[in-house]
DNA sequence: AACTATTGATAATG
DNA sequence: TCATTATCAATAGTT
């Protein structure tokens, strides 16, 4: 019976070790199940023992991956954000007129895109992306691709011959050209108010939900 | 008092929601906690909440970004051995029948624009997507693009006035024409055969363990 | 693996 | 919003 709570495992064999490691993520991912269902969320949970390769997750691969495409689009919105946000610096100091000029169309194209990136795409097939959604996306894309051409065109360049690398074999298709202009990346600019990720810490050991109203200690 | 479990909070209103959905996520991260401390295990736990963009994570963003980069490794690990063990496979056929096969290819072409945008990303960073991967997701969006383009022409020569759907604004831009070349049909193509991560996963609402050494049933 | 005494979680109430 | 408590769920140890 449950005289007392476990405190760790160390000094057990390891049969009672797993016996007791699956009891508890079993019961980990019903609460979590639960959880997800009562309140209406995504939850996904990633476990890595020691010495495994493979982590358990849950609930099933590919909504884990899902949310964590979800995720990491999250991240790197607001990553890629803040980065054309200095080069939108320095093209400030270029041209100011023009910049002006293009403010009313960025301000537009701001409102579009203000939707970030895992909103945009949501788990959604491509076929349900509509035309707005669509264009925020192919701006995002084609500020990295860009940058792609650019670093191909800086191999090519060098004193070396360039290798055949696979990552590197985008050749002068019509499309780098298309998004050459830099209205984009003003209008991807603009998206960068995104706060960090709000993942309430507390200190210690403690327990951190996003919004921790009440301090409870939970040791 | 818990006179009954909660099945789910939609005819609540919103404060309680949240108080419930506080309270239980407390709950699972202090299980979660515990288990990680108890099994000497590392876990991280994301959870997306319908309307909100932040995702609330476990236990810090950093260690969660830094399990979810094992765990992507992994994933990415897999999905390279896989595709080379495919290009490999291919590489022979295309010896003796390269006609065939691109034919093949063609025909899959409307099957892989039905693939989820996740599956294409397949967890990746935009940043860590190579230029043959960005060039098929432009491509996929250029081609989803051209057909609302269409539509909205479409729209334009009905009878009755178009109204001003906010979802068929997509002037002729430029793109469009940049994208009828037929290479990105094979580009695409190549990226579609990529199977999900291996999680056991049990049937019904149970729940997944990788390691199966004490007896269930988990392929 | 099944069982049970004990601890933990939590829905409703104050 | 926060604290309390009756009820339900999880689980450590045993068989």
């Amino acid at each position: 019976m449950a005289t007392k709570r476990l405190r760790d495992t160390a000094n057990y064999n390891e049969n009672v070790r797993n016996s007791i490691l699956d009891k508890r993520v079993t019961s980990l991912f019903k609460k979590a199940e639960e959880l997800s269902i009562v309140c209406d969320i995504e939850v996904a949970i990633i476990i890595f023992r020691p010495g495994k390769i493979q982590p358990i997750t849950w609930k099933s691969p590919s909504l884990a991956q899902d949310v964590l495409t979800r995720y990491l689009s999250f991240i790197e919105f607001k990553r890629l954000s803040k980065l054309v946000t200095h080069e939108d610096y320095l093209q400030k100091k270029v041209d100011k007129k023009e910049e002006q000029i293009s403010k009313l169309e960025k301000m537009n194209e701001a409102k579009e895109m203000e939707i970030p990136f895992n909103q945009l795409v949501e788990g959604k097939s491509i076929d349900e992306l509509d035309a707005r959604e669509m264009k925020g996306l192919l701006k995002v894309f084609a500020a990295k691709m860009d940058k792609l051409d650019e670093r191909k065109k800086e191999l090519n360049q060098a004193p070396n011959p360039p290798s055949n690398k696979e990552n590197i074999t985008l050749s002068a298709s019509p499309m780098e050209e298309s998004f050459n202009d830099p209205w984009f990346i003003q209008t991807i600019a603009t998206l960068g108010d995104v706060s960090g990720v709000e993942s309430a810490q507390k200190e210690g050991n403690s327990v951190n939900v996003e919004d921790d109203r009440h301090s409870k200690d939970l040791d």
